[in-house]
DNA sequence: AATGAATGAGAGTTCATTCAT
DNA sequence: TATGAATGAACTCTCATTCAT
């Protein structure tokens, strides 16, 4: 049984490799003009081998997806639950901005993925991990707020579906804003600081979610 | 005269008729998977034809990207002058969100195009159009929270290039995810009501630009 | 009648300035690359009228090749009958190299023409005027020839024709080498005079018809 | 070891039957008229194929070019360096016009590609290999030249490298007459004998660099 | 398991030519 | 006579995918 588990763990091993070549080539030249030719070169496998492994090109985007949306949720996870909702959602925001700035890349191609319509189909081999993320993602963050709802944190009035919504659509879109931060900024008739604009945004959201200050200090 | 005018009486229409075949293509496939040759059947025109009035197929795009843009700009101009900035801003979003409704193909044609890095060269020849229509958009935008800031009917410690890009961006991304509500309700651990989406968000924007209310009723 | 004069002159007027406005974009962008778009820009026409003055784009070239020939043959006559056959053609081919040294676009034109095999089909309206030229032109270099062998200033074993198609041919060649001089420099392991190779040509085909010196000085 | 190097001889031998069947194409319709796909259907290969075995059409123009060039090339090493430069230019001449005679097609390809103006890039594939040909071809005929000036069998006032290029370019403006005999023949007042031109151009050139008669027999 | 040659449909674009006005 | 909008076939080139080895 050595043998089964070794052939699987290599196949593990050299599917990852396959999803770091494809990444450097998509995040270098977009994920529409990369071509399976390039990530089966820069892997340096033949292009033949690139389909043992992914269904089609859809599924390597679908695992790239994956790698980023895993970095967020890692990061929602090491929060910890101990402190009140209203911090822990300051520090998501937080842990992902950071995230974001640390990997512009994978956020820009995971904007082109979504804008482009999602197209995964669900019998792709790796949609299910995907399916599988974004629950644990979502389901972590409405979590949060409805504890911070009912902790005081928060005002009691949110729906926190509503609310985590606005945090993660919110974000995606003014990441759009940032990462196209040279063509917008052409087109500003006023200058804009683009660094601060998702910390700005997050401060927004947390100034909004927070309960009304004479209901803080009576 | 008349012939000269007549002419270019016609040639307009031809083009908005493209431009119209081009939008009912590019919704129904995304711009992507469109062709020159399905805008060109739709059209009920020969591919040459299109190549007559667009320089390329990235031109048609911008074209389209005009019209969703110069409709956004007029609503915003139709709110008029006289409120106060807070409720200029109301019905700015409000109409806004309308606009979005009613050609909610517009949007997510410009949010592939957004979202795949604005490739719009600036010697296409629509692109000082597009670029006067962001810039007046934009402007008056911006216009209208400087007032609220001023008129006291916002925070006056707001950053109002910050608030629009704010609400702008945030929108954008909103609907993001409205417009890919099939897939992402599949996705969600928990229901979501998509369409209340934006208004809530504008709803959420709004109370944190409004002054603390402590301040508001001394 | 006068007005159908009229008529007539002026429609060979504007065909006259369709002709100078297409040299003019052959010559610049050579006769593959030019469109008749291209021409009928030049010409301040629209590109429909060009086809009321040529037939196709062939019979367009076609008429710029009658007008290189037509001041060859022009040089050919302008030489006169006076002397002895040797000087004729040693005229002619100096009047030619001038000819050519004044106007190589024209050389380069009908090259490319040449090259690509004389595609004029006898249909076109131009054809017979091309066809007197090149008769004319022919008859005049074999007649200097023949003169020649005849009053003892070339061998008199001469074959006319196969001399003028050294002198034509010969021309020829050489001067898509000189029209291409940087190309094929770039590729010369020794330098060329590129400058002398016409007119050393000339000077070696008339050392070769000179009769043989021991004749010329008994 | 074995494998690599069958693949690479079936590489090779792919690639030239891709040549064979682009030379009866590029004949058959001349190289402007020749589309990839033509060369498609004649190689019995799918269009995608030829991109694979050549960058782009003038890619395999220039595997064209190369494969006559070394024709030609051969023949003139054949020749060998035993006899006078005199008779070696002779045999170089006779060599050449049997070569013509065996594939006048590739005569046509390469000076419809001349006479267009050698647009072969640099960064082709095929170009270096061009490049050593002509290189090797015209320092081979002005050894021979220069040679014949040294040891008293040619002319010892000629210049070497414009003798070479009255040989090379004017047997090329006489192909360019011989290849086109059916149009020039129909434009001819007086009959010409097109395979005899060659010959006696070979005949003319030889009896200008042959040195006086009477410097002959002192 | 891995290869990489082969595929072939289809992309965007061009342009000589036609024809209704 | 002159126009110029419209045509549509043809072009070169691309690339996700397959399959024999």
């Amino acid at each position: 049984m050595g043998v089964a588990e070794r052939r699987e763990r290599e196949r593990e091993q050299r599917r990852a490799r396959i999803i770091d070549a494809a990444e450097r080539v998509f995040f270098r030249l977009g994920p529409l003009a990369s071509t399976m030719d390039d990530v089966a070169v820069e892997a340096e496998l033949s292009k033949g081998t690139l389909y043992l492994y992914f269904k089609n090109k859809d599924d390597l985007y679908l695992a790239i997806a994956c790698r980023g949306l895993s970095r967020f949720v890692e990061r929602a996870k090491a929060v910890g639950d101990t402190d009140s909702g209203y911090e822990q959602l300051r520090r998501v925001l937080e842990a992902q901005h950071r995230s974001a700035l640390a990997h512009p890349e994978h956020l820009k191609t995971m904007l082109a993925w979504m804008a482009s319509g999602f197209t995964a189909s669900p019998d792709a081999p790796g949609y299910d991990e995907y399916l599988a993320l974004v629950t644990t993602l979502m389901g972590r963050l409405v979590a949060i707020v409805e504890r911070g709802t009912r902790d005081g944190s928060m005002r009691a009035d949110l729906d926190p579906v509503q609310v985590v919504m606005h945090c993660w659509g919110g974000s995606m879109g003014l990441w759009m804003l940032v990462l196209n931060r040279d063509a917008i900024a052409a087109r500003m008739p006023v200058p804009c600081d683009f660094d601060a604009l998702v910390p700005s945004y997050a401060e927004m959201i947390l100034r909004a979610v927070a309960p009304r200050p004479d209901k803080e200090a009576p």
